[in-house]
Order: structure tokens, then C-alpha cells, then sequence
DNA sequence: TATTGTTATACTCTATAACTATA
DNA sequence: TATAGTTATAGAGTATAACAATA
């Protein structure tokens, strides 16, 4: 896994006509190279390993991390809306808040309005690991706000757009 | 998973003020909503769901589908190229190029040049798949180009610095 | 009847390490 | 020594379906 992110790049600008056999340095991506949504994936793919190298990889993912932001700004959110916030199914949130809830980062309470379901709050360790976690992610954040320069707030809205009318 | 994208939508711009227990229409996302890499996820993981509808559940995902168009642009590709080109680690890109071999999409052959290596080519069932599933891919790509509009060029250059510089 | 959360199941993806056969 | 690919393993994410308790 050491550079997949530079050898897609060298891939792509490096890519050319080949008669025989393609080698490591000449791949054509085709029409994919033109497509939002495989270009999409790099990106957040290549986003997300830069995360966890620079939070640590023995910390916490992006997903729990946001997880902990979520609840730390929502005290008193349920599961299902943590995982519409966040755009997990209730079959992957429930793993999620579970492993919150053993490592000891989350409470939980019976819901006063609603019995069946429950309120959830950072723990002080939750509320510490975020904390400690928040100014490594910042500078993840910064570094993206670095490569997009003054055109980040229009990359914002497109990305939002996406996820608003992609349904 | 009914409207997952939507419900984001909704809690991002309902958002506001919540004294005592969040509920589904007042979840407040903090910082995560001005992170570049939050707001990739979310697209992302938009534009697979939407994908995924397009082309039909029962059959490739994205992952599959892009492996099959870098092996037709590159027949004779090996595993490891097309892992770096779709950026795939290569204890992923076994057990998927093992399942198009399962599924008699591809064929293998012995390297000429690196006895250690072999060649990957879509067989004629590989390359009637890539074929129908090409117009749906478009059909989905295009539809993210009107969510885009003119700025697409741009897009796509931001995505691919993501890439090239967040190694 | 519909919804909240749980459980079970299955498949995919990610990551590491150990292994083989070559280079 | 390093690299190509395999195997094994473990942890996550994704998805569906069935279930209990409650709305």
C-alpha cells in the first residue's frame, strides 16, 4: 500500500498507446478516466488513507471519528439519527455504536420519549479522545483546504449537490 | 437505506440549534460539515449507491465494473498494474481478479517476461458484460455531469490533485 | 401497521504477515 | 535482496431479512 495514490497519477499522465502486452507504466483507464465517479473514489480513497496515517493507525477510522463528532455536537441523538447524519444503514450503526460502547468512548439512556429506542453521550474518555483526535483531523482538513486553494467552498457545494441530488 | 442522501441533506440544512435531545430534523454536524474529506465520503459513497441502482444490484459493483474496463484497455495488463491503476493493495486485487476468473469474465496466461507474473484478458462472456454495462456507467456518469454542469473540467482537476498530492 | 434497534448471515474491502517462486 | 502473486487472518463496511418491543 506504500504510494498507490502516485502510481495511479503516473498511471494516468504516463498513460499511452501499447501494442503488446501493458506494462506497469503505460495503463490506460479508458473512459474511466473521464468519469466523476471513479475519480470520486480515488479521491476519497486516497483522503481517508491520509487520515488514518496521520490520526494514527491505531486511533480511531474516519467513520468513528465522526461518529464522535456527531454525538459530541448532538447529545441525546439516537442511533438512527447518528446514522442518517453520517450515512450509515442501521445494520452498520449498530456494530459502530456497539464498539463505542465497549471501548467505554460512549453512554447510553433509555429514551424518555421513546421506549424503544435510546440517547447516546461521549464518555470524558469520548470527550478526550475527540479532543485529541480533532487537531490531527483539522490538519488532514487543511491539507485538502491547501490542494483545493480558493475554490473550496465551490468544491464544497458540488460535492453537496452530489449527495442532494444523486437520489 | 430508503433516501439516505436525502435525510444528510435535510439534517445539514435543518440544522440549527438543540437544547435537549437531538432529533432526526435538528442534527448539528460541527466541524465535520466544513471538512473536504467528510463531505467526499458522503459523495462518494452517493454516487456507489446510485451506481449500483443504475447498473443492478445482482450485478457488478463499481469495483468489478472498473477493473473490467482497465483489463479491456489494457489486455494483458497484470495484477498488479491494474491494482495500482484502480488502486487496489494487492492482497484485494487477488481475491477480485479470482472472482472474475470464477465468473468467466477473465482468462490468465503465463507471463512471457516474468515467470512469477501472468496476463489477465477479458474473455468474450467478460467483454459482453463490460459492454452492457457501459451505457448504464455513462448513463450514471452523465447524470453526475448535470449535477456538475460546467465546471466538471474543474472538478475533475481538483480530484485528480487530491490524488496526485495527498500522498 | 410502521418504526427502533438487535441479531444473524454473507460478501466485500482493508491491512498485515508469512510464504513460494522467481528476478 | 527484492518483487509477483498467494494464502491466512482479522477487522470494518454493506446489505438483507427476520425478530421483539413499542409507536
Amino acid at each position: 500500500m506504500t504510494g498507490l495514490a502516485g502510481k495511479v497519477a503516473a498511471a494516468r499522465t504516463r498513460a499511452k498507446e501499447a501494442e503488446s502486452d501493458a506494462d506497469d507504466s503505460e495503463v490506460r483507464l479508458g473512459e474511466l478516466d473521464g468519469f466523476i465517479g471513479f475519480n470520486l473514489r480515488l479521491a476519497q480513497d486516497a483522503s481517508f488513507r491520509a487520515f488514518t496515517r496521520r490520526v494514527g493507525e491505531t486511533s480511531l477510522k474516519p467513520g468513528r471519528f465522526a461518529a464522535l463528532m456527531v454525538i459530541h455536537n448532538n447529545p441525546g441523538i439516537t442511533p438512527g439519527a447518528l446514522g442518517r447524519a453520517i450515512a450509515r444503514d442501521k445494520s452498520t450503526i449498530t456494530p459502530l455504536v456497539q464498539a463505542l460502547l465497549r471501548d467505554g468512548l460512549v453512554e447510553r439512556r433509555q429514551s424518555r420519549t421513546d421506549r424503544r429506542s435510546f440517547t447516546l453521550r461521549l464518555t470524558k474518555a469520548g470527550e478526550a479522545l475527540r479532543r485529541e483526535l480533532l487537531a490531527p483531523a483539522q490538519a488532514h482538513d487543511r491539507k485538502l483546504d491547501e490542494i483545493v486553494g480558493e475554490r473550496k467552498e465551490e468544491f464544497l457545494e458540488l460535492l453537496r449537490r452530489i449527495v442532494e441530488l444523486l437520489e
